[in-house]
DNA sequence: TTAAATGCAAAGAATTTGCATAACA
DNA sequence: TGTTATGCAAATTCTTTGCATTTAA
């Protein structure tokens, strides 16, 4: 347990939202100047691998990380409108029944809280009707 | 419709497994060597907005696209191996009833194929028994 | 002809890597 | 004390942009 993990966890721990690498990053950059970008990168990946923390792939590829087993974590999926780009939770049991018929057909074993889903959001569907 | 769209979309045609636009810019400059990256990168974006092409959100945000319409195209979900990285094709009626839900509940208008889904395939299940 | 598309080169972002140094156990 | 993690800078990878030129309609 050293500093910069320290401080990783406690930036995930603070941060609202679905912050990204960089976000952490940026966010870590203000209180700990010291911690260099790729430490974190390095760090995020590391505590990945532990189990201490997760992430999940919203648009473009920009994962957002998160606590895994913290009050906040509570299983739940994410919905991003690809329009205004907000995310949305859902209930982490959403895609039970979905996972349950993917494993009995091809034997795949769905993570379903790694890759959001994705569409438009009530706000944005009205203001796009043509 | 001009020389270079005719080429990218001849070469998602062609291409099978599931293109990301650098792998489509690469496969272009063998047999098209004039047609810049920059221009397979704006063209997708075109044919996007034409509603020619979409593309998938596999891992880490590299992007497969694929024509729309095609016979091959028949709608389905995609599922990636986060272990081996294969894409596996999912019945596009898959989540159908999770969209359901999600509309009545938050209004959110799920496009299901957008994103990939992702997990362990059979055979890393198998092997990532410790 | 005239607006739209292209090629190019260069800029950008997000992320990774090699290596010497520093910190932890 | 001997690994393991860190800081740094530079390299990569993927993608976008400005602008002059070409092309299609």
């Amino acid at each position: 347990m050293t500093t910069a993990r320290r401080v990783v966890i406690e930036a995930l721990a603070t941060q609202g939202g679905h912050p990204t690498a960089e976000d952490l990053s940026a966010t870590i950059a203000q209180h700990h100047p010291g911690i260099h970008r790729a430490t974190v990168y390095r760090t995020l990946e590391t505590l990945t691998e532990m189990g201490v923390v997760a992430h999940v792939h919203l648009g473009h590829g920009a994962a957002a990380y998160h606590l895994l087993g913290s009050p906040q974590d509570v299983a739940h999926l994410h919905a991003l409108c690809h329009q205004c780009g907000r995310v949305f939770d859902l209930p982490g049991s959403l895609m039970d029944e979905v996972a349950e018929r993917v494993r009995e057909e091809i034997g795949f074993e769905l993570e379903a809280s790694h890759h959001a889903l994705s569409g438009l959001c009530r706000a944005c569907t009205s203001t796009t009707v043509p």
